[in-house]
DNA sequence: GCCCAGGGAATCG
DNA sequence: CGATTCCATGGG
């Protein structure tokens, strides 16, 4: 990876990034396609451009200082995707999914951000997940450069779950202010949580209402880093089903992860 | 164990 | 076109 500041925009060279295959993979839900080769969106409280031309991503709509206080870890910069990609070609259905988009970076994102998106995610699908996302930024979230940052832990907990109707979360607008207080109030520690080992950091997890397996396993992955969580979803069941009856390799436990990335990519959008 | 909560998207007939 | 199914969790 390196990268050089020309005028307003940052010309980056990164390994295995695609935009539109990182930022629109269901990770994250706060990017847009804003421009043929363009992806735009905000992460905690950055707003941000992302526009590939070949080899290179021209980035915009930041500052230096935020680039590289931020989102270079955003981007998760440091680790080597190459070496990744290289170890899950042993395996035939991961090296096919690598080969069909090799682009995917698991994203550093925010705790509270990717816990409260994915309390939101249950039982809904990607459309309808960005868009109360939207409403709850819009409507509780600081104005920011660019449009709004996701709603701290500490307003949503001065909140009651009426109070969210205009975003129409349905039944999750109780979820959402539970893990608000028990975030808010200490009695759930995030920074405490992923460091734990992870039987430990799953139970404290599931402690919140709303959240169940699935949904602690995505927080842990997506918000924590823990590159050892394995969300199981309905596309990652059908694959497990076809391709793995005995569970993946034990040289993959490590970053099962990150192959779950590219494995729910290929399923969702190629296979079947 | 079964149904429901709230709703947009996908699939079906 | 309208009807049905999907989705992950907790509560009755």
């Amino acid at each position: 990876m390196d990268y050089c500041t020309k005028n307003s925009a940052i010309i980056m060279n990164l390994d295995c990034f695609e935009p539109a295959q990182t930022l629109d993979c269901g990770q994250a839900f706060r990017f847009e396609q804003t421009g043929e080769n363009k992806f735009s969106g905000i992460a905690k409280n950055h707003f941000i451009s992302f526009e590939k031309h070949g080899d290179e991503i021209i980035v915009t709509d930041t500052d230096t200082e935020t680039f590289e206080g931020f989102f270079l870890n955003y981007l998760d910069a440091k680790t080597d995707y190459k070496a990744l990609q290289k170890l899950y070609s042993s395996d035939p259905t991961l090296k096919s999914a690598v080969e069909y988009a090799d682009g995917i970076r698991l994203l550093r994102q925010d705790k509270w951000e990717a816990l409260c998106s994915f309390i939101i995610s249950q039982n809904n699908n990607i459309p309808r997940i960005k868009g109360i996302i939207n409403r709850l930024c819009e409507g509780f979230g600081e104005k920011i450069e660019g449009g709004y940052a996701f709603p701290s832990p500490n307003t949503l907990a001065s909140l009651d779950a009426e109070d969210l109707a205009p975003i129409r979360s349905g039944f999750r607008a109780g979820y959402i202010i539970d893990a608000a207080k028990k975030v808010a109030s200490g009695e759930i520690d995030l920074d405490a949580v992923a460091v734990m080992n992870i039987s430990d950091a799953r139970k404290e997890l599931l402690k919140i209402r709303g959240v169940g397996p699935k949904v602690a396993e995505c927080a842990l992955l997506y918000g924590m880093y823990r590159t050892e969580a394995f969300p199981v979803d309905v596309w990652i069941k059908r694959v497990m089903e076809q391709f793995y009856p005995d569970g993946l390799a034990k040289e993959f436990a490590p970053t099962a992860g990150i192959a779950q990335q590219y494995l729910f990519h290929y399923m969702r959008t190629k296979l079947t």
